[in-house]
DNA sequence: GCCAACGTTGGC
DNA sequence: GCCAACGTTGGC
């Protein structure tokens, strides 16, 4: 693990269970981010998210839809404790104790957008062509963004703060 | 709440 | 290992 450049993600959440608010009011703004329960997500989390690279944290089921502000990876991945929790959400059942397969990292919440960058601003916007969020039945929890896509958001983000 | 898309499960 | 049934995701 020798790769020092950067990397972007996008993690996507139901603000209903975690907000971009909720991860700001966490002590020192470091939260958690556990349940995700894909492998391909998963390995995601395991082999590739890195401690600074950068996370769009993105609202999915939710008034409106989008990009919700920004965080940093500030752990990379560690055993999701809440699937061998039963009291938990995040219980997996089949989850054995001495091989749990499922990860989280830990993020630093760093700015939340005056506005939403929505869904359908991102759909509209030519600069984020290819993003994979915008792709019609992208069901993954955790995706790679270019430092190109990065940019983009994080422009139209602070855009709609000035109104 | 609907339902398309996609991942997972399990019978064979 | 195929693939139909089932479950989940997530935009609308």
């Amino acid at each position: 693990m020798s790769k020092t450049r950067r990397r972007y993600w996008l993690f996507k959440t139901e603000p209903q269970t975690y907000s971009i608010a909720d991860l700001a009011a966490e002590a020192g703004g470091v939260g958690r981010w556990d349940g995700v329960r894909n492998y391909q997500a998963r390995n995601l989390l395991r082999d590739e998210v890195q401690v600074g690279d950068g996370v769009l944290v993105y609202h999915s089921s939710a008034d409106v839809i989008g990009v919700a502000g920004v965080a940093r990876v500030v752990r990379a991945g560690y055993v999701d404790p809440t699937q061998l929790d039963p009291e938990s959400s995040g219980f997996d059942r089949r989850a054995r104790p001495e091989a749990p397969p499922w990860v989280s990292v830990d993020l630093r919440h760093e700015e939340t957008f005056g506005e939403i960058v929505a869904m359908a601003a991102m759909r509209a916007d030519a600069r984020l062509a290819g993003m994979l969020v915008i792709k019609r039945g992208q069901r993954l929890s955790i995706q790679p963004v270019t430092p190109e896509h990065w940019r983009r958001v994080l422009v139209l983000g602070r855009r709609a703060v000035a109104t």
